[in-house]
DNA sequence: TCAAATGTACGACAACTTTCGTAATTGCAA
DNA sequence: TTGCAATTACGAAAGTTGTCGTACATTTGA
């Protein structure tokens, strides 16, 4: 497993990106159809945006036909451990307890989220 | 207890108010020096930096004598929190949970970290 | 067929970020 | 006092981001 250049997006691109995780492959207009829920922006932009992206190799794309179709060529998890490693570092000056503690603090998790930290760690535990 | 503008900042702006909540007020030299460490940007772009910083009234000085002295004027915990709430939404899907095993899972925190933050449930379990 | 609808491409722009060179200022030492 | 070294101020440039208008291409249905 070689380490590879660490993943660079700015804020609009990971909105962007958190939509193709979450929705698999699609076309812009179905992003931007999502994206227009929590935001204000002209379908153009939200195209250009997705162009700028496979430029920089954040997101692949078919255009056999008409439609393209992009597809996130990052991966999520890689890409979200990523943001927090850089995080712990530069914020939490690397300690992730701390991180995750200040996110549970602020946060008010429900108490299933909590309960579902706690199993997580005992599992951890057991190994 | 009112709500505020949230804080913006830029990586780079980050890394200045790190130093600053660590070392508590300082110089640019101060500041500069620590910086080197890690990153490689002459000096007056770090003084740059912070001038800027002080327009968006991130930071604070005292200019009474000839050398300047800044200081954070942003909370930390504030900006932590606002940085991983803004995280939790945008990559995290809303779910604190997820963004705390994804920290706890990557980062592979030692066993006395892992204490740390076991015991911090138990006290919220009480509440 | 051919015009409307639907998509994509692209250029331009303003705002912001990061960088640095150079000028101006200030305090101190000799 | 005066000149040097340390600081601060400022302008400019290059790159990035987010935005959109408009032009171009393609499909399709009346």
């Amino acid at each position: 497993m070689q380490k590879q250049t660490p993943i660079k997006a700015t804020e609009s691109e990971l909105e962007i990106l958190n939509i193709l995780w979450a929705q698999g492959p699609s076309t812009v207009k179905e992003v931007h159809e999502k994206l227009s829920l929590t935001k204000d922006a002209g379908y153009t932009t939200t195209l250009k945006l997705m162009q700028i992206m496979l430029k920089k190799q954040l997101v692949s794309r078919d255009g056999s036909s008409k439609i393209h179709v992009y597809t996130a060529a990052v991966d999520q998890a890689q890409a979200q451990g990523q943001m927090l490693q850089r995080m712990i570092e530069t914020m939490f000056n690397g300690s992730a307890a701390q991180l995750v503690m200040q996110a549970l603090g602020n946060h008010r998790s429900s108490k299933a989220e909590l309960e579902l930290i706690r199993e997580y760690l005992e599992g951890k535990k057991k190994k």
